[in-house]
DNA sequence: TTTATATTGTTCGTATACAAAGGAGTTAAA
DNA sequence: TTTAACTCCTTTGTATACGAACAATATAAA
């Protein structure tokens, strides 16, 4: 599915975002066929194992993520066995997830695909380019 | 839904990458409303009054989209009227896609959205900053 | 020319995305 | 303390995305 750009590049910078992006994507995605794991699961473990029982929406705050994007994606986690939900006694609305066994099992193969798709993308830029794209990505994340 | 990053700030490049297009196309999104039309929508009325009477593998190649995502915006767009389909005589497999006149006179308004939305993006860049950005897009899309 | 191969566009299945509305639970305000 | 306002999560509806399988058609190869 990844082809390069027309000779005549597209004048358009939410188009060249989506491409890249889509290569980003598509790139790990295939890294993470063999785990069973899509692109957002991954996301989500990495997440977790950063800080352990999250709240749904402490989750969507930390990732920039629609509730609803996730409750469907916490579901399918659930379902397959990579987290479990454990509801807050004090709050009844409020469940904490934590990673299970089997997706701690492969923490340190999936941080370093992970590290391996990351290098990828940036392969072939100067150590200066890499340090600006990254500071201009962020620049843009959080302007206004 | 658009919020900054956490002051931790993921060290994950992929993660980057998703929230700046999250970013720009639901800033896009917004401008698009009041014209009844999505972003991929307005992508592709761009392309063919780029380059009227492409087929459905044409725009596919052009946009590096899948046939099956394509398929069905086409549809939709057909529906909606934005677009027409004229079957190919010489190959009974293709059609050409033409813009409607619905679309055609929108033509204006819309690409001078397109570029107020992409200029809001990297405002803030210098002129040195805007190149470059640019050029390190283009270079990992056409990367391998 | 007939058979194998390739291409075009559709359909199916699954996974994001997100707006909007709804149900359950909690807190603030009168 | 009882109601209004808010929060959390789920559900519904629509729109991408894309791999895989398919039917119809076209082309190359034998």
């Amino acid at each position: 599915m990844t082809r390069k750009l027309p000779d005549d590049v597209p004048d358009c910078l939410i188009f060249l975002l989506a491409k890249v992006y889509q290569k980003a994507h598509a790139s790990f995605k295939k890294q993470l066929t063999p785990y069973g794991l899509t692109n957002m699961q991954h996301l989500l473990l990495e997440s977790l194992w950063y800080k352990q029982g999250m709240t749904a929406s402490q989750m969507g705050k930390f990732l920039i993520l629609d509730k609803a994007t996730l409750s469907d994606v916490l579901d399918r986690m659930i379902k397959g066995g990579w987290i479990e939900k454990k509801p807050n006694e004090k709050d009844r609305r409020l469940f904490s997830i934590y990673t299970s066994k089997k997706a701690d099992d492969l923490k340190q193969d999936l941080i370093m695909e992970r590290r391996k798709a990351n290098e990828e993308i940036m392969q072939g830029f100067s150590f200066e380019e890499k340090i600006l794209f990254r500071r201009l990505l962020i620049d843009i994340i959080n302007k206004d």
